[in-house]
DNA sequence: TCTGGGGTCCTAGGACCC
DNA sequence: TCTGGGGTCCTAGGACCC
């Protein structure tokens, strides 16, 4: 009984690198949306001890003092890099679940009882590289829960191989007791300060709890932590990518926005993004919601928060009545003389595209579908947007900055690395 | 000056039903 | 005087993940 665990090690700076062999061995760090915080930090940035997660403006003098290259994210590039790598593992896996953008699960129960698993780890690593450009670590345990402290091992005993596998108890034992329970899988900074007073502080700690005790002290996701630590399966591989049950689209801005006049045609912008994925989730919503705030960084000026939501009579997925509906929810919402700093649009209570339930009150002779109109759209956009809704902002899809993008390697003809 | 974006699951409590 | 009990559904909010 085993499942592997893939990772991505670093991703977003590995993803960087394998473009930029001038930058080998170099400190790089990727940045989040507006070059706010610092999301990705390559071995050689970690050793400069850029944390995860800090704001850029922060550390940013010191890191460029120190030789460190910066990149703004590049959404394109990772997703594209990620699939290749999500391919090859599904060529030598016999299931595989993709977890996240950097990360997979592999079923391992089905290989032959004689197969030398720590072995296939390594096959894994090495055909990955060799055909991606990406490294990867490997985790081989009973569980989920322990492929992820397997992965943990890697990182923190800097395993030369890049694989750990936990094949018997006292693997499993010494693993867990060099894990502190702040870096299980399920286990967030909340979680974490409550188990520290009960004096739970590793994660072998928490695999002596009674699960019966822990469900009644905590939860039942907890519960099912404390049994996955003991070897005992309860999250299985997930073949199947479960339909999503809401989409969301929001950002940031660069600028600080304060007239509607301003946020109205952003807004438009994420509802124009939000249905082209509801589409493409082959679904229908029947609620948007939008929201807007200011920073809460910024506390000597006032602050507010709205949150609201518009029902459709009926499903739909047709960008003009989301459009619609977005509208009519932002207005009460929206004050006036604040600054505001993200906004987003929310889409929800989702039912399938191919399920009609029309509206008692719908005038029969209104057209019934026009989703041919919203698929012409779509095809028209697919690779570049040719077609704009009135209310968008074309100019700029939101205030953003985005200073230090490397080119889209891999997914645009107009962008592939030249050689010389 | 400057602090990401996009998700899931669980629970408690209220509304409502018979 | 005495005012049930058991259930479902929905929503908001918390916690977690990458």
């Amino acid at each position: 009984m085993a499942l592997a665990l893939v990772d991505c090690e670093s991703f977003y700076a590995s993803c960087e690198k394998i473009f930029r062999p001038d930058l080998k061995n170099k400190p790089l760090v990727v940045l989040s949306n507006n070059d706010g915080c610092v999301i990705a930090r390559s071995k050689e940035a970690k050793a400069l001890d850029i944390g995860m997660g800090v704001p850029w403006f922060k550390v940013k003098d010191a890191y460029l003092k120190n030789g460190g290259h910066v990149f703004s994210s590049n959404f394109a590039l990772y997703g594209d890099m990620s699939a290749r790598v999500m391919h090859v593992l599904e060529t030598i896996a016999p299931s595989v679940e993709v977890y996240s953008i950097d990360e997979a699960f592999l079923d391992l129960d089905r290989l032959d009882k004689n197969f030398d698993l720590y072995k296939f780890g390594c096959y894994v690593k090495s055909i990955v590289k060799q055909w991606t450009g990406v490294p990867v670590r490997v985790g081989i345990a009973p569980t989920k829960t322990l492929t992820k402290v397997a992965i943990y091992q890697v990182k923190k005993l800097n395993v030369a191989t890049g694989v750990v596998r936990l094949a018997n108890t006292a693997d499993i034992t010494k693993a867990l007791s060099l894990t502190p329970v702040g870096e299980v899988w399920g286990v967030g900074r909340r979680l974490n300060q409550h188990l520290q007073k009960a004096g739970i502080i590793t994660a072998l700690d928490l695999a002596q709890c009674s699960p019966e005790h822990i469900r009644q002290k905590f939860s039942i996701v907890l519960e099912r932590t404390v049994r996955e630590l003991r070897g005992e399966r309860c999250l299985d591989i997930e073949k199947d990518i479960a339909a999503k049950k809401q989409i969301i689209v929001s950002r940031s801005f660069g600028q600080r926005v304060d007239d509607l006049s301003r946020l109205q045609p952003i807004m438009s912008n994420f509802v124009v993004r939000a249905t082209e994925k509801l589409r493409q989730e082959k679904q229908k919503c029947s609620q948007v919601s939008v929201f807007v705030r200011t920073s809460p960084f910024n506390d000597s000026k006032p602050q507010h928060r709205g949150f609201n939501s518009f029902q459709f009579p009926h499903p739909t997925n047709d960008t003009r009545d989301i459009l619609h509906g977005a509208k009519i929810a932002l207005k009460p919402i929206f004050r006036a003389n604040y600054s505001y700093a993200k906004a987003g649009v929310l889409l929800s209570l989702f039912s399938h595209e191919g399920i009609q339930q029309p509206s008692l009150f719908q005038d029969s002779n209104t057209p019934k579908d026009n989703s041919y109109l919203m698929q012409y759209i779509d095809a028209m956009n697919t690779y570049e947007t040719q077609i704009y809704f009135a209310s968008q902002n074309t100019s700029q899809y939101s205030p953003m900055r985005q200073s230090m993008v490397s080119p889209k390697y891999t997914t645009s003809w107009y962008e592939i690395p030249l050689v010389n």
